[in-house]
DNA sequence: AGGATGATGAAG
DNA sequence: TTCATCATCCTA
């Protein structure tokens, strides 16, 4: 997952404040914030601050526990469990998630984030963000050390 | 290394 | 209205 910040990061969408597509950002934490990126992909945020400050968090990428099988049919190719949700894009195509989730509670509901039934220990590593041209090199991008499930890094990024 | 693909926000 | 940009992924 990736922190995008409330206020002072140019790599988020809240940098220009409040607009139609940003409406979720300001409103309740706890709700989905799904938008539409280069003409063909959706991503997952969580809203994580009170209601006027726009931080929230960026679903990246996580390891399927159920599912997968369905998950297989939304992304066809015969693809490997570590490669159905490794990505932002790729785990909402994975889960079904679209732009009718946008404003959704995750609380409650049929998109929900819950506790897992068995909390594992794990390290957490914080690393620059990815596929950003701003604010780089600010270490919010947080993954599960060693996972196999971590989101690949974009790697065709011109300078 | 390049292409698919369209919404968004700012400028005019 | 036009334009550049974009928190991506896939194929080569």
């Amino acid at each position: 997952m990736e922190a995008y910040l409330g206020r002072g990061d140019r790599a988020a969408h809240a940098w220009h404040g409040l607009t139609e597509r940003t409406r979720v950002l300001f409103g309740a934490p706890g709700h989905a914030y799904v938008y539409f990126i280069y003409g063909m992909y959706e991503c997952l945020n969580v809203v994580a601050e009170p209601e006027g400050s726009p931080g929230c968090v960026l679903i990246r990428a996580l390891e399927p526990v159920a599912g997968v099988s369905l998950m297989r049919r939304r992304r066809p190719g015969g693809l490997r469990v570590e490669d159905l949700t490794s990505g932002p894009g790729k785990l909402t195509i994975a889960m079904g998630i679209t732009r009718r989730h946008n404003g959704v509670d995750l609380t409650h509901g049929p998109l929900t984030i819950r506790r897992p039934e068995d909390e594992e220990r794990f390290e957490i590593e914080a690393t620059s963000r990815i596929g950003i041209r701003h604010s780089t090199h600010r270490p919010l991008r947080f993954v599960i050390a060693g996972s196999r499930f971590a989101s690949r890094i974009a790697y065709n990024r011109l300078g």
